[in-house]
DNA sequence: GCCTACTATGGGAACGTTCCCATTTGATAT
DNA sequence: ATATCAAATGGGAACGTTCCCATAGTAGGC
């Protein structure tokens, strides 16, 4: 109805509280102490009387600290994505940071689009999940002194603080626990490892561990939009059984949804043929035996991405990138007990 | 390493050109018609060679427009608000508008802080899925004349759009087909009803639509953080028969988890005791016959709301609320099919 | 030829901050 | 006393835009 009531500026306030503009500037910018007692309170109250608040625009244009921290996700409908930005508002309310954060739906134009506006907003901090192997932007923005985090990947050429689940451990613990469970055969399945650093690390892990563990291990790395590939793979590795007991890995909550709905359609039990993902998520105690998981301390991650970028901006002179490895937890699900499918009884007893 | 080289001004692009910083402006302002061809050249000759892009801040400092729409999420990660939040996106990078996104996480103070921060960066429009009946800010907010639209609840005292699901339709939809099925007994799970408007108004309908169709109803709203008083209720419930049918409907995805949860801890079988759940969700076609849904179609509420942002930002004198009601579409699965397990009426089965 | 009208351009004052540089105190050291 | 210094405050020039209001030219109407 009415036309917006310009909010009150600090000039504003000034003149009500009858003090200079510095003064009430110097109020808002964490120089308080310069202030007397008496100023500090007229000025809270006149304040507090006008409702002012100070334009983060203004402030943004002389180049003062604009407290904003920017994140750019891949894919907003990642759980995974979705509880580590849960980790990282929490850390920035905490420091009185304010978030923005940008979808960038796994394309790189959009993330060069939104990577121009967090700048132009003048972010102090940028953490990013990002797709692919490597961004010209980013490293531009690196290069010039933005502190940046990198979540769960390493990008070619960027040399950046990285926060990540400590790859290396995480396929340890998996194929430990296979193995302990009876599996000697294990299907590793992942995303284009093309796409993001972290899943390279995996693969690599995997390969090399499986022969230490007289393990058969195979990879299928595939786009999860093409279905019938992973049926296919899948009937291949299940149906050649050669005696062994087999499992199937999967390198993310995005797999392993895919791979349990594969698994479901040709009606193969849980347990008996093992299931095993990394990232943890909702349903996986709820479908049939359970699936098992190692879950990312997800909160902890972005919690650490935040500080990362807090220690970064403290230094006056960049210091060499961090690299922040978590360990994941092993959530054991009937997914992989062996012995509850009674028909294989074999070396161990209860 | 290096100090963060200043980007081109508008005054930097304009004398590069040899033209006047107003018709750069104006050629970045949508006013480009009222210069000449060549000095359009010029000036996007000029703007590539230096690499100029428009401060934001700049921009918005003066009033101009800010081309940003936010969003208040109530709770990032409702897969559900997910959804809509990219549509939104979706339809916001049509129309080549930016999105800010924040998450509210169900605090009132947060929402407030957040607000403060949205606009003071001159979001033209916003996009609100709150917490709560009630918001004092938001309603001065709106009467400031701030285009403004409520995702799937409406809000006391505010006369603002509102696009969501038609929630009278979901819950006839949902009675129909459990009325089908044969069910004679639902029992309608709900968060709080008190803190949304839209979960008032199913129920609301849930308590005149039973007795329309015989059905016994009985409404359950609890806290989910409060699990025991969920297995207690429901064991209330199911634990006496009177040889009717029994069907739960759960009132959105967070709710259907958390009954789904319960029912398997207490090892009831899907199907014989139905269960049916408003909002799709991953795993809805996993667990072991399925459940039944009534999926939002969340894409096209999201478009909508920005559409409806647009359509409300281009009318001079703000035009009568509207609003938008979308027909959910139902997907049948094992969890509501009784003929299944028609066979054997004994509940307490290994 | 002169007034008006319109088109294409430019100058300069905002917008609300921050921050550099005064200026005014009162205290302390010489 | 005077010089020095620190603490407390204020004045005013940026920051990069937009936009109001000139200023030229150019055309048409009388």
């Amino acid at each position: 109805m009415s036309a917006t009531p310009r909010p009150a500026t600090i000039l504003e306030v000034a003149r009500d509280a009858g003090v200079s503009k510095t003064s009430v500037s110097r109020f808002y910018s964490g120089e308080r102490d310069r202030l007397s007692q008496h100023m500090q309170q007229r000025i809270a109250e006149a304040a507090e009387r006008l409702g002012y608040q100070p334009n983060p625009m203004a402030r943004g244009l002389k180049g003062g600290p604009s407290g904003l921290v920017g994140m750019l996700v891949a894919d907003i409908r990642n759980p995974f994505s979705v509880a580590v930005m849960h980790g990282v508002e929490q850390a920035c309310r905490a420091q009185g940071l304010s978030l923005m954060v940008c979808n960038t739906d796994n394309d790189p134009v959009l993330e060069r689009q939104h990577l121009a506006l967090l700048t132009s907003y003048r972010i102090e901090g940028l953490i990013v999940n990002a797709a692919g192997r490597h961004s010209e932007p980013l490293a531009e923005l690196a290069s010039d002194g933005l502190p940046l985090v990198l979540l769960d990947r390493s990008l070619e050429g960027i040399a950046a603080d990285e926060v990540g689940l400590d790859n290396n451990l995480a396929i340890d613990m998996a194929l430990d626990h296979l193995t302990e469970q009876g599996y000697r055969r294990v299907l590793f399945v992942t995303e284009l490892p093309t796409r993001a650093s972290s899943r390279q690390t995996r693969v690599a892990r995997f390969e090399s561990e499986c022969p230490e563990r007289q393990l058969a291990g195979k990879v299928l790395s595939l786009d999860l939009d093409d279905t019938t590939c992973l049926d296919h793979e899948l009937s291949a590795f299940l149906d050649t059984p050669d005696g062994h007991p087999a499992a199937i890995l999967c390198g993310n909550g995005q797999v392993t949804l895919a791979v349990t709905r594969a698994l479901q359609a040709r009606r193969i039990p849980l347990g008996d043929t093992g299931l095993m993902g990394i990232d943890e998520l909702d349903w996986c105690q709820l479908v049939t035996p359970g699936v098992t998981t190692l879950a990312q301390p997800t909160d902890a991650i972005g919690q650490a991405a935040v500080e990362q970028l807090r220690d970064r901006q403290a230094q006056p002179i960049a210091p060499a990138p961090r690299h922040l490895r978590f360990t994941p937890q092993l959530i054991p699900r009937g997914s992989t007990r062996r012995e509850q499918s009674a028909s294989t009884t074999d070396e161990t007893s209860p």
